[in-house]
DNA sequence: GTTACATGTAATCATCATAGTTACAGCATC
DNA sequence: GATGCTGTAACTATGATGATTACATGTAAC
């Protein structure tokens, strides 16, 4: 299992999207950079702008960043692409037999559990924002 | 996406074996209280016993824990059900194009942030251990 | 030793998410 | 109106999951 790579792309999207500020940054181009197919990129870029993420008009070439760098979280972006739905990272068999015991009690006992680590992961994303992988960027770059 | 159910269901199998230590935990059992299929059930326990989680002899009905409970964490389980690869809980996307700066860059860039948050998960599991998980399912039901 | 029953495992199947692709409607700009 | 972009629907191939059947192998009781 592995969560799907929109994440990533959606990342890749959004500092593109700033790196190329001076150009135009459509589908088409940004598929190049991906390098996958524009009408995918599109699907991804339909889920930023429902998320306020991006600014982009029909018929209109190039997508804008709708907030400033350091406003947008690597959480915000997973949220928006929807790879992870809230509490749900892990996933409980269902139907366990109430009858026994531990059937009964197993769904209650790992929930919190599950959620208390999915928490700990989700954390991390919020603590790192776009301006933050742009500046990785940079330096990474510059040696 | 979603962590498959195999590694909760890999609890449920070693939280009922020691529930059930005075009985005899046989596959047979153990589907009828998770509530599905006794091959499902052996597949899973395969996993475990390969694990050196749990002790099954073939022919002879039952299992027993290999260790004691606060000697398994869950994330020995999370690793013995293999549901999530080392350093893959998130997948990025291949082959971005090296001719452009953010597609030359964004791989090494994410990754790093990826595995932290990847590992800040698995530290939750790393802390929790099977004793947790049998002591809360006590006192749940005793309230 | 044969019967009964358990584990181990291969093979098959339905279902679902992902990623890729084509096609086309709708819209803006020239 | 011609061009080119965005927005989507539709379809496909692929792979993981979970369920299930079938059977080989092994143990123990009789």
């Amino acid at each position: 299992m592995s969560i799907s790579s929109r994440f990533a792309v959606g990342i890749h999207i959004l500092t593109l999207i700033e790196v190329n500020q001076d150009g135009v940054t459509s589908s088409n181009f940004l598929a190049g950079s991906v390098n996958t197919n524009p009408a995918l990129i599109r699907k991804i870029m339909a889920m930023l702008k429902k998320a306020d993420l991006i600014e982009v008009t029909p018929g209109v070439a190039g997508a804008k960043l709708a907030k400033n760098l350091n406003e947008i979280s690597l959480y915000d972006v997973y949220r928006a692409v929807s790879v992870v739905e809230e509490n749900e990272l892990f996933s409980i068999h269902d139907n366990p037999n109430p009858a026994c015991p531990v059937g009964q009690q197993i769904q209650a006992t790992i929930e919190p559990i599950f959620i208390h680590a999915q928490s700990a992961m989700e954390s991390v994303l919020k603590q790192v924002t776009l301006a933050d992988v742009v500046n990785d960027m940079a330096n990474n770059s510059s040696t």
